[in-house]
RNA sequence: GGAUCUUUGGCAGAGUUGGUCGAAUGCACCGGUCUUGAAAACCGGCGAGGGUCAUACCUCCCAGGGUUCGAAUCCCUGAGGGUCCA
């Protein structure tokens, strides 16, 4: 949620960073009306409000004093319905002002790039050196299925395309990298945590994934619950509501869990190989920090996943993400990119963003700050997505015959 | 699944014959006195959101509805927690 009272007061500025959004500013303008509106329907009930908890006041003095009260009573009659309508048309309001303030994104930092989509992200630095080949290297779903490690058939036949099933080595070498992950983070400070696979509409309306991204989530049918896109949801609303002290922060935690999307938006990419995939392992870090620190904390966090790929000896670059490439809730977000031979490319395997008080002021995680409260920065970023780590090993790490090496970061993870 | 109890400020915990209750008290926290410094002791402040230059004022005692001039307090529904029974 943005915050309407800046809005309100920098008008101009912040619709002009959110148009490099391409927020419309016919709905900032719409927003900004309604909450003028808002705060006219409040200022009436108030008023006739207040009348009425006087007059209530006075009500209990007569009655004490066995006055008559049948006149005083028809006044408060009579202002109560008008109490009705007013809070009527309060309510109206707000809902009308949530409906639109609820799909803004956040406000680009100022050195978010501008553009249109990946193509004009920033490539901040490159790690490692891509080897050379002395054969043509195969993409990992023809490793895949060459190792018997992954089954891409028997995974629809269970649920439906885009579910996959991993064998063998595929499998363990899936748990390996888990729990390398979940160390990794834990040396590098991030407390480890275990959380529900399934949330409610508030935990996901805390995030920004709802209202406005509800399509690319699955639902309970029997129950209003949704199945969690990334742990970001879970782990980021354990603290809700609350109000956490100065020193209880930073909040650093990693949770490795399953993550669900429909990828409603994504019909005929990658339909091949296990890189989109509806459900996916996923290790992820999430922060919850004093606002004065959270860049901090996020140089960390790409850091440690940054870390965890050269561990692993695969070639990787940074980018900055562009403003069309920026997700909802962030203010600016990094990839990381690991190199695929295969694909002769680099692909997405990790996305760190800061959304600085974006969710917090959702869903109202704040701080005391000596004597006022304050909403906390959140961040999150994955760290990895376990997948596409192994898609990057298998290609990475291929030989002429299509046998796979492993990393030696990982052996002791699968008694080698 | 059934019965019953319970849900209050950062935490703990009063308040349920409906009206000076946004709410005692303790802890925590902040400011001060004392001290070389700290601790202890003592004094003062201290729920959240909106609103205002600041007051005033409005809302919030799990959520949603209802009764009433008036509800933390009564009624209904739902959610969470405890206990007992299946």
């Amino acid at each position: 949620m943005i915050d309407l009272k800046l809005l309100q007061k920098d008008f101009e500025g912040i619709s002009k960073k959110l148009e490099r959004k391409g927020v419309d500013a016919k709905l900032l303008e719409k927003v900004k009306i309604k909450f003028e509106e808002l705060k006219v329907a409040k200022a009436a009930f108030e008023t006739l409000q207040a009348a009425q908890n006087a007059m209530s006041k006075e009500f209990g003095v007569y009655k004490r004093e066995g006055k008559d009260i049948s006149k005083l009573k028809a006044k408060v009659d009579e202002n109560k319905i008008r109490i009705a309508d007013a809070l009527e048309i309060q309510r109206l309001r707000q809902e009308e002002l949530e409906t639109l303030a609820m799909a803004i994104p956040n406000i680009p930092d100022d050195n978010v790039p501008d553009g249109e989509d990946e193509n004009d992200n920033v490539e901040l630095k490159k790690v490692l050196t891509p080897k050379e080949f002395s054969f043509t290297p195969k993409e990992h779903w023809e490793l895949a299925e060459l190792n018997g490690w992954i089954d891409f058939e028997r995974g629809v036949k269970l649920a439906t395309s885009r579910f996959s099933v991993s064998f063998g080595m595929g499998a363990r070498l899936e748990r390996a990298l888990i729990n390398f992950m979940l160390d990794f983070n834990r040396q590098r400070g991030f407390e480890e945590v275990s959380v529900p696979a399934l949330v409610n509409r508030k935990a996901l309306e805390g995030t920004g994934q709802l209202p406005k991204f509800e399509e690319d989530l699955y639902k309970m049918q029997d129950q209003e619950l949704f199945l969690i896109p990334t742990a970001e949801v879970p782990v980021t609303n354990l603290y809700q509501d609350e109000i956490l002290t100065a020193e209880a922060l930073p909040k650093k935690m990693t949770a490795y869990t399953s993550c669900f999307r429909k990828e409603a938006g994504a019909a005929g990419r990658d339909t091949r190989g296990m890189i989109r995939q509806h459900q996916f392992h996923k290790v992820e870090l999430v922060a919850i920090a004093n606002p004065q620190e959270s860049e901090k904390i996020f140089d960390e966090m790409v850091q440690t996943a940054s870390d965890i790929l050269t561990a692993l000896e695969l070639p990787h670059r940074i980018v900055n993400l562009c403003t069309g490439d920026l997700g909802f809730s962030a203010a600016h977000t990094t990839d990381i990119e690991v190199w695929l031979p295969g694909q002769d490319k680099y692909r997405e395997i990790s996305s760190i963003s800061n959304t600085r008080d974006f969710q917090a002021r959702r869903a109202k995680i704040r701080f005391k700050n000596s004597k006022k409260n304050e909403f906390v920065h959140t961040l999150n970023g994955s760290s990895l997505a376990v997948g596409r780590t192994l898609v990057a090993i298998m290609e990475n790490f291929q030989n002429e015959d299509g046998s796979i090496d492993i990393p030696e970061a990982l052996k002791p993870y699968l008694g080698m």
